[in-house]
RNA sequence: CGCGGGGUAGAGCAGUCUGGUAGCUCGUCAGGCUCAUAACCUGAAGGUCGUUGGUUCAAAUCCUUCCCCCGCAA
């Protein structure tokens, strides 16, 4: 069976490298285009397109947008019976959708239809959701609204931020994606509707949503640090600087002063409550405990 | 050549402009004190100041080569 794989990010990574380990017939790899990234501003290809060229050695196509009609030539003409999509990035035209045999089934890190869209993971996060989980789905024209194959869920705890549990949902969309595979036609035929009720859409993040107002509730506040830990990581200024705040705790203190003032230990006041920051990221500098920070910066008192 | 910050003891920093015995807050180790502590007191160990070359009587400091880390922006 032909497969083609469509994905850009670490986490549809761990779908493809388990695809691979399984000696699956993977034709070729569709990814982003390589972009100029990092300080040189030097291109630099995705993860999945390394893997793809050097690991496995199959073609990797990385076209701007799949509408054109070359596009579903090229498609075509790779005769796939099977394709799967990972947060790919790119919308997916009806009629390549069309092509496989078996059509196109995606993974996606939530509990659909919760968080339809691009930040699935993060979104959870930050709406205090208790669980989230893979959809495995068969794709149709829509965004995330095909048929359910199947659902897992996992646990969200409050010390979950969102580098480890996009690690563990990778690991486990990439355990899903195989046992689909391995039971192609009774998982395909067993699809069922997603529930009319309870779509919520999830929104992308931008860099100024990451920027931590210390009006808003300390819940909220430790909510936003662990949904954007440690990429692209929430942050604050301090004296003119940027710092990143990578991980923090709810504390149990309550100052009730102005929002943002540091106290010991670390301890900053928010508009209900107050937060402990465990580990930080100055501008310019590595990331350390918040301790170390201060140990070095004691005359400071206010951040925002 | 996109813009910028940084590398000094195990950790976090100051000192660099204006060259002149290596400092601060901690940690570690040893001892002391207290009913008691994330307490206090005394003492100790721990540095080729990222690397190369140069200037100088003298370089963490000024000039220079290279390496590494990071923020912004994309």
């Amino acid at each position: 069976m032909n497969i083609v794989f469509m994905g850009t990010s670490d986490f549809s990574l761990k779908s493809l490298e388990a695809m691979h380990r399984e000696k699956l017939n993977i034709v070729a790899v569709y990814t982003q285009p390589s972009k100029p990234y990092g300080r040189s501003l030097k291109v630099r290809k995705s993860l999945v397109h390394e893997f793809a060229e050097n690991v496995m050695q199959v073609p990797v196509y990385t076209p701007k947008s799949l509408r054109k009609p070359e596009q579903l030539e090229i498609f075509a003409s790779l005769k796939p019976d099977l394709a799967v999509v990972s947060s790919y990035g790119l919308i997916i035209p009806q009629n390549i959708l069309d092509v496989p045999t078996h059509g196109f089934i995606n993974i996606h890190a939530s509990i659909l239809p919760r968080w339809r869209g691009a930040a699935p993971i993060q979104a959870a996060l930050l709406s205090g959701d208790k669980e989230t989980g893979i959809s495995i789905m068969k794709m149709d024209a829509g965004i995330d609204t095909g048929d359910i194959i199947s659902i897992k869920s996992l646990e969200i705890t409050p010390q979950t931020n969102h580098g480890e549990l996009s690690e563990k949902l990778g690991l486990m969309g990439a355990e899903m994606i195989l046992e689909t595979i391995a039971n192609l036609d009774e998982s395909l035929a067993n699809a069922y509707k997603q529930p009319e009720s309870g779509v919520t859409y999830a929104a992308k993040i931008s860099k100024e949503s990451c920027r931590i107002n210390w009006s808003d509730p300390a819940e909220n506040i430790l909510r936003q640090i662990k949904a954007f830990s440690p990429i692209p990581s929430s942050w604050s200024e301090i004296n003119g600087m940027r710092i990143k705040i990578l991980d923090a705790e709810l504390s149990s203190e309550d100052f009730s002063d102005t929002p943002g003032t540091i106290h010991e230990k670390m301890i900053v006041s928010c508009g209900n409550g107050c937060v402990r920051l465990l580990e930080v990221k100055p501008e310019g500098k590595n990331k350390m405990k918040a301790a170390d920070f201060m140990r070095g910066h004691q005359c400071l008192q206010h951040m925002g």
